[in-house]
DNA sequence: GATAAAGTTTACGTAAACGTAAAGTATTTT
DNA sequence: AAAATACTTTACGTTTACGTAAACTTTATC
């Protein structure tokens, strides 16, 4: 059984480090459907999982329209019909090429952090030697300072 | 030697697949900064590859504002003072932080596709066999449509 | 030399994703 | 019960990343 726990809005808030304006404003967007106590809204858990699932989508540079599509057609699935699975198949295919994208982007993103990090540390490299031979041979200005 | 083609607006426009008024959007914001011809742009084999780290950039979510303050920093980094040496490694380092959190992500998300994908392919398998039963068994209405 | 094709600047428009009051309600604390 | 706290709605403002149109110049083509 997944949990009954609730939560307000500033729980979430707090815990995801986001607004409650934000929270707000994703549930006008419709991918949130707190329940309701008085007007105050109640989210359950099923909403705490949905809310990490639109932060994770938008670190890896998804729009909440695509996000929210995502979430509408696996709530269609859940009724089953068989066209619907179907589409579905193909959307988590799709996606799946997407995410094999970004790994690529990530892998050469590494390999340039990698060569940039190495540049660096041979310029300090040098800049490390020349301090050296400045404090054998000192300059005149830092001579006379004295 | 890094080769000296050079490209138009129009040939990297459909290189990369990104309208015109991207790129020089793109350069409006200082991330370009093609040669002029009199008034007529010309992009370097760097404009190209800075193009290409500004897409990819998008793709994983950064904005152009992150992009361009990259850029920034790796151009002040040549002319290698050590304080600006030593912050690059510190961005490089933060970087490498991200896409460590990104790849984390990619990977949850890839397993959240797996077993999404499998609950269909069991449904789907369930309508199939309710579907060979109706054959076995077939409805009235399917019999008088004959 | 007209005309199309490709480029340019200028400038207003727009969708997304919130920020930021303003003004009100509900609940809890003192 | 007064004040503070947490929540709400309504609504206008802002930034980012372009789209789109207008009017103009330069270069290639017939």
């Amino acid at each position: 059984m997944s949990e009954k726990r609730t939560f307000s809005i500033s729980e979430l808030s707090q815990e995801f480090d986001v607004t409650t304006r934000s929270i707000r404003f994703y549930e006008d967007q419709g991918l949130l459907k707190p329940a309701r106590r008085g007007q105050t809204r109640i989210f359950s858990t099923k909403d705490r999982v949905r809310l990490k699932l639109i932060l994770r989508g938008k670190r890896m540079g998804f729009s909440l329209a695509e996000t929210k599509e995502l979430f509408d057609l696996w709530d269609e699935t859940l009724t089953g019909n068989e066209k619907q699975l179907l589409k579905m198949l193909e959307i988590l295919s799709d996606r799946r090429a997407q995410l094999e994208q970004q790994k690529n982007d990530i892998a050469q993103a590494e390999m340039e952090i990698d060569t940039a990090e190495a540049r660096c540390r041979e310029s300090l490299e040098e800049l490390q030697k020349k301090k050296k031979q400045q404090v054998a041979t000192p300059k005149e200005s830092e001579q006379t300072a004295t």
